[in-house]
DNA sequence: ATTTTTGTTAATGTAAGGTTAAAAGCTATA
DNA sequence: TATAGCTTTTAACCTTACATTAACAAAAAT
């Protein structure tokens, strides 16, 4: 077998740190690219193709959640990982609420950096693959272009879709006649997972739902405890 | 929300650090049964389905790798993982011949020890869906589909099937025609072996008896004392 | 005959989901 | 910096779905 090399933009500007980190991940058979701060992190991020992002929160000129917005501006996929100073609550949800994956305090086990690098990778893996290009969907008597975030009934009007509208519409249609994981959907378009996120999903479900009425053969299941289900019936 | 807990089986005689060890685990989401010696390490293995066993080598009466063979015996599949006084090279291959997932050095890094969790119980859980988990059955003219919970007769309309609906007529289904023990129920589904839940489980017998009654080649016998039989009449 | 086990229906309590509306956040533009 | 126009979250209230327990009848075992 032999999966290909893993692409990792470490941007960190303590450069003895930086160095030994870098040379560690690629002992680990990792390829990566070192950055020395946040403006040439996002040049590098902008050139080439990352499997992950490792990002120094302090950071001279551009800190690293000011990268990760922006990187995320770019790439709503691709999985960050923030190295801190030390323990602080404010940034980590901070960090959180920009998308990121994981965090961890200065100094950490090398291991654990290790795993959890293996672990993140792996699980985007897994989602992502095919998934991850498709935009354009066609939903029983709708079309979703879900780039440009509108949906048409028979070709006529366009009604256009707000952000997380779209994304769950479309991650619905990903799954179409299978099972969307209410999780999946948390922790993809809200990436948070929790009392009040999920009942801001079940509202868009239900805004959905409304724009769904215009074709009766189309409907978004409830399946208790586990997701919804977008199906779209065949016969008369 | 969200995925079922897992179930660690975590044989320690230290008390001590057993408990703290399982402590950290549950603070962690993990459901965690403790056993002091290999002894009570199989027989409460034996009781109960776990996902993970995490063994002590060192132990008095019975030594992990002992208790691990014996495990192994009744279940090859269940991941386990070792922990070892120290390293030893010997022991741990002995380990892996066992067929150990993993061991670690007293004393560990508790961060690692739950990323090396994580990633065994993913690994196993993406190697097992597709062969052991068998989600779509046929049931003279039903369609048992158990992932999205649902059974149709004969291409029509689809009943939704609650959770524990599912999983019983599920677990009949994985024996047809076959004895599925009363225990093995209750211990799979329920969790718990007891008054309640054995009566619990008799009603959902019965609904499922409702469910399958538009069938009358389907039933589900009793066999007193035992168990169910899903059985389907074969003549006219 | 009487004690256990099972069949079945109904009642209860709790959790999850459906829906609407109001509040809070954003962003752009005046 | 105020404001208009959106998007998203939070709140509230209601309905449905589930699982358990109770209650009583029937069947099987002793």
């Amino acid at each position: 077998m032999n999966e290909q090399q893993k692409r990792i933009l470490l941007v960190e500007d303590d450069p003895n740190f930086g160095t030994v980190l870098k040379d560690y991940l690629m002992m680990n058979d990792y390829e990566v690219t070192h950055a020395k701060n946040g403006m040439e992190g996002f040049e590098k991020f902008k050139k080439d193709d990352f499997d992950l992002c490792i990002l120094d929160v302090m950071m001279p000129y551009k800190d690293g959640f000011t990268l990760a917005k922006e990187i995320r501006e770019k790439n709503t996929e691709v999985p960050i990982i923030f190295l801190t100073a030390k323990a602080m609550k404010e940034d980590v949800l901070k960090g959180y609420k920009v998308g990121a994956d994981d965090y961890l305090n200065k100094p950490f086990d090398s291991e654990v950096l290790l795993m959890k690098i293996k672990a993140i990778i792996q699980r985007k893996a897994s989602d992502t693959v095919a998934d991850s290009k498709q935009f354009e969907f066609k939903i029983g008597g709708f079309d979703l272009n879900s780039k440009l975030r509108f949906l048409t009934y028979n070709g006529g009007e366009q009604v256009k879709l707000s952000p997380k509208e779209n994304e769950l519409l479309r991650l619905l249609a990903l799954h179409e006649n299978d099972l969307m994981p209410r999780e999946l959907a948390l922790t993809k378009i809200w990436r948070d997972d929790n009392y009040f996120t999920s009942r801001s999903m079940d509202v868009y479900i239900a805004k959905l739902r409304k724009y769904l009425k215009l074709d009766e053969k189309v409907e978004i299941l409830n399946i208790h405890g586990e997701g919804f289900r977008l199906v779209v019936n065949t016969e008369a």
